[in-house]
DNA sequence: TCATTACTTGGCGAAAATGCCAAATACTTT
DNA sequence: AAAGTATTTGGCATTTTCGCCAAGTAATGA
């Protein structure tokens, strides 16, 4: 199958945003809820669980139900490289 | 020095797009002038050119001035496996 | 200097993303 | 069943991004 563009840029877009990139981050750490998310984040709760979702449909999480919560999970194992490549890049380019 | 995240983001995000994805994927293969990207991608040439200054002023891209044409390459040689990672994330999730 | 080629910048309407509030759903406990 | 807790969904105003057109800048050549 052909790598389409339209889903790598929706994988990519859902990164790109400082509370999801956040959100990524913290998932890295530890497994997590909603709420305890937004106890991090602050904002909305509502805000927090609108890019849970954006981030799983894009594919970066997973999830599983227990009880009356649901708890998200960073689903890939290449978060640091997908950093460690971001980071690389200088701002201060000595460009014309 | 800490990891801002906001300069990650603007990293990110100056890839979060499909033109600007194409051209990363172009600029990999063969540095390039904005009327060689211009003429893969279509669309109107100023819109290509804003796409380029995103990309540059993120990182991405490095430019160099010959004579009437500006030559822009990928500022690095992470790209691959920044989407392999991309591409390692499945859309079709199982969860909750 | 004038015309041409290559590219960038300004501006603006259209489309998409964002965040908050209110309401709805789902599960548990009493 | 009713109340409580955890989370999602709908809706909407605000902000941001996008793409095209027109105009501007920069280097080259006649």
């Amino acid at each position: 199958m052909t790598t389409n563009i339209v889903d790598r840029v929706a994988v990519i877009k859902a990164l790109a945003h400082p509370t999801r990139l956040r959100i990524a981050e913290l998932l890295a750490k530890k497994t997590s809820c909603v709420g305890e998310l937004h106890q991090q984040i602050g904002g909305d709760l509502s805000t927090v669980s609108k890019h849970l979702t954006v981030m799983r449909e894009a594919g970066w999480l997973t999830c599983q139900k227990t009880g009356l919560h649901i708890y998200y999970s960073l689903a890939c194992d290449c978060l640091d490289d997908f950093l460690r490549c971001v980071d690389s890049l200088s701002t201060n380019s000595n460009c014309c």
